[in-house]
RNA sequence: GGCGGGGUAGCAAAGUGGUUAUGCAGCGGCCUGCAAAGCCGUCUAGAUCGGUUCGAUUCCGAUCCCCGCCUCCA
């Protein structure tokens, strides 16, 4: 039975379906004016992880993850480009739909773009208006009516009264009150046309929370399943998001919240503001996806962690004991990449699997379960348990590739031998050490070690990897 | 100031009221021409101070420290 920690009700509680054998998730996804760093590499990965767990499940999933394609940053970056926002918005875009196939994700099932929902929005926003929720301040934007929501503060934990809005940052004249939240921003003379929409409130353009609310309902219904994303979403966004939605639709908004931990630098948040961030595509540069996958899952979603060469490093390690062991088992016809292989629960290393993973989504216990059965199958264990193995991995996107292929990839930063010039010279020490001259072929093994490739003698010949 | 999450061995990271987490690194041994890989063995834990208990890293309290949210942020 799958358990997952509710941000909502702060415990983990047992999931529940709305639908039997059906969900619905939906996850906040990136805003587009940058590249993405590896705090949006966790994210991507670990709701990648659940929806694959989920579907490992026998669930029917639906996952949908947004893309944020207006707001101030992005309209000022376009200035600054001398660029329209479309322009800016489908390039970054595109580098997104580049970076979550380097890291091999999963393509959501919609990948909804906010300026596709205006519409949606619009109609939200009258029905708040109509409901109460919403009101026209002063300077013409519409704003929501934080104290009309009686459940303001039911997923953050905070209660209005303990809020300092506007202590660090100055509070929007106008407003009722000062957590009143902007739904629909009158567009100003110097804004580009290319961010105004028409609505019953004049030119404007949405705030930044309507759209999920706008979105999520339009594309998995008014009540669905799980809201994902940062831990830094939980205030105000996603609170805001429940204070629309429940305002707009009577009921239920979403039964469980799901939020991630951050990736540090130095033990600080990364983030963009901070500038203390690394692209994805700068780590790809230098660490292969899978390692950069094992390292994110190697941590509980909801720790922290952070990143160092040294952690990066550690783990490349620890991802190739298991391809070693891999590459030590005569493949057999299952083995190769084609097709998922079927998994038997009932076996034990299996079984344990399932219990951590179920146990709120526990990869690191789950991956030490991994690292039993390679003990077990080098201690010269079963076949089928290297098939186990595979099999396991498979449900975190792990140890799917050609053994070899993995502990030979050269890290794009190395411009090392070509794996021809390689095996030129161990056929070169193979001939020093058939005619016993070992001072020569120890020479040679040590000059490839200097580059970076390690040789293995084994009874079937000598093979190399990288170190 | 309010709210929330943490402090585990050299590093990383889990579970657990009593029995080996796991990985990397280290040390000893086996194996090897020598190595590597692997195997066997092994050393470094649970911030501090109290309490509950036959027994606490695990529960309770206090203290110290770190991080996050309260502003855009994954």
């Amino acid at each position: 039975m799958l358990k997952i920690y509710n941000s909502l009700t702060r415990q983990k509680q047992q999931f529940v379906p709305i639908e039997p054998g059906r969900v619905r998730m939906y996850v906040c996804g990136v805003t587009v004016y940058d590249f993405c760093h590896l705090g949006h590499a966790r994210f991507l990965l670990v709701f990648d992880m659940v929806t694959r767990w989920l579907r490992a499940s026998d669930y029917q999933v639906t996952y949908v993850r947004n893309i944020t394609d207006i707001d101030d940053k992005i309209i000022r970056r376009a200035a600054e480009n001398n660029e329209t926002i479309r322009e800016l918005t489908d390039r970054f875009v595109a580098h997104l739909d580049e970076d979550a196939a380097a890291l091999g994700l999963l393509a959501p099932d919609h990948q909804p773009r906010a300026t596709d929902y205006i519409g949606d929005m619009v109609s939200m926003i009258t029905t708040l208006e109509r409901n109460g929720y919403a009101y026209v301040a002063a300077n013409r934007d519409v704003c929501y009516s934080v104290r009309k929501f009686a459940g303001y503060g039911k997923l953050s934990g905070k209660s209005i009264e303990d809020l300092r809005a506007g202590e660090r940052v100055d509070v929007m004249e106008g407003k009722h009150d000062p957590l009143d939240f902007v739904l629909w921003k009158q567009s100003k003379d110097i804004d580009p046309v290319e961010a105004r929409w028409s609505s019953p409130w004049g030119a404007g353009r949405p705030g930044w929370h309507i759209e999920c609310s706008a979105m999520s309902s339009k594309l998995l219904g008014n009540h669905f399943d799980i809201h994902g994303g940062g831990a830094d979403l939980q205030f105000p966004h996603h609170e805001n998001e429940i204070a629309q939605s429940e305002g707009a639709h009577a009921g239920a908004f979403v039964n469980v919240w799901m939020h991630n931990g951050f990736v540090r630098v130095d033990d600080e948040k990364m983030s963009k503001s901070l500038g203390n961030f690394f692209t994805i595509r700068e780590v790809l540069a230098q660490y292969d996806a899978e390692v950069v996958r094992f390292f994110i899952l190697r941590a509980h979603y909801r720790s922290p962690i952070n990143y160092s060469d040294v952690h990066l490093d550690d783990a490349r390690q620890a991802l190739s004991r298991l391809y070693i062991c891999l590459k030590a088992v005569p493949a057999t016809s299952e083995t190769g990449t084609s097709g998922p292989l079927s998994i038997d629960w009932n076996s034990p290393h299996a079984q344990r699997f399932r219990a951590a993973m179920d146990d709120d989504f526990n990869t690191p216990e789950a991956i030490a379960v991994l690292f039993d059965l390679a003990a077990e199958i080098n201690r010269g264990g079963a076949a089928e348990l290297a098939q186990v193995l595979r099999a396991l991995g498979a449900t975190l996107a792990l140890l799917q590739r050609d053994p070899q292929v993995f502990l030979q990839a050269t890290p794009v930063t190395v411009d090392g031998l070509s794996a021809q010039g390689i095996e030129a010279q161990i056929a070169a020490r193979a001939a020093a050490k058939k005619s016993r001259d070992f001072v020569e072929s120890d020479r040679i093994r040590d000059t490839l070690k200097a580059v970076g490739v390690l040789l293995e003698d084994t009874p079937q010949g000598t093979t190399w990897r990288r170190a």
